[in-house]
DNA sequence: TATTGTTATACTCTATAACTATA
DNA sequence: TATAGTTATAGAGTATAACAATA
């Protein structure tokens, strides 16, 4: 397998050796060009499949809590539930998520994946397997210390 | 100092147990709420000198690189050059960074912090130290093990 | 009064393609 | 022809605030 040599012009000016500086040293910067380089890598292996990274995890938990609100869904993700309401939009036009008022609160909905969704959540798991032993071959022996720090980092950041 | 307990509703349907299921132990996953976390925490450590990270970023690479083009700026960060001109405009408004045509190559722009630019990228640094120390208060002993595997994901990652 | 979900609106960041002015 | 930077445009993803329906 021939590697693609894309962007290294070794080129005019300043374009051969950028320093990076105080950049190199610290960990906020390499765990954002980590987590980039992996969500890159991630949106390529799922492209056919046609959900982005976000809204695979949004099926992810629909399909692990069938029933799920809206908001208890954001509230998992992280996100703003005006911010959920587009994107159930989307999924449930495209006739992958289930939206059914809850009787014991007409407020709500309960949310639940149908027989499509099912499908493309199997798809993008396999993907996210695929991604997994790739990222696997990077981490070698240190994936299970590798994880056990990245959940303290998010776990005990404010 | 009491920590505010924000969301912890302990609430009414699933609110307070949503399952993440495979999700759990998908590096690329917590390797997103992690970066997440660490963003939110250094925007919030920097919210009163107002840059971001992205252009926190981009004035260290220009003080690392003075007289760099735009568009070995914009490799360097990863983006498009085409995304580099609105940030540099605003850069370059607020008096942050200087810009002149290279005599070398009159298509150019090499670019230069202005004494503001270094005053403010100079605070933003102090930002990022402090920062750096709420990070190694969690990483502990695996610090240098933890940015060891994340320059090898940045770097292997197609 | 409080909460669920929607709407209206806006902001940030990013990219592609076509353009200009140089080279 | 090729490159540096701009422009026009678009899209993804997110948030805040006000609102209607329901609790």
């Amino acid at each position: 397998m021939a590697r693609k040599r894309r962007k290294t012009k070794a080129a005019p000016g300043s374009r051969a050796a950028v320093k990076f500086g105080p950049l190199e040293n610290w960990v906020g910067f390499n765990l954002r060009m980590a987590q980039e380089a992996a969500f890159a890598a991630f949106s390529h292996l799922s492209r056919e499949v046609g959900e982005s990274p976000g809204r695979f995890a949004i099926l992810t938990l629909i399909a692990e809590n069938p029933g799920i609100s809206q908001s208890a869904l954001g509230d998992a993700a992280g996100r703003d539930k005006s911010s959920m309401t587009p994107v159930l939009e989307g999924l449930v036009r495209r006739g992958l998520v289930q939206r059914a008022r809850a009787d014991s609160d007409r407020r709500s909905y309960r949310l639940a994946l149908t027989p499509a969704g099912e499908a493309t959540r199997a798809r993008m798991t396999a993907c996210a397997k695929r991604h997994e032993k790739n990222l696997d071959r990077v981490l070698g022996r240190d994936r299970t210390r590798f994880m056990q720090v990245l959940k303290r980092l998010a776990a005990e950041l404010d």
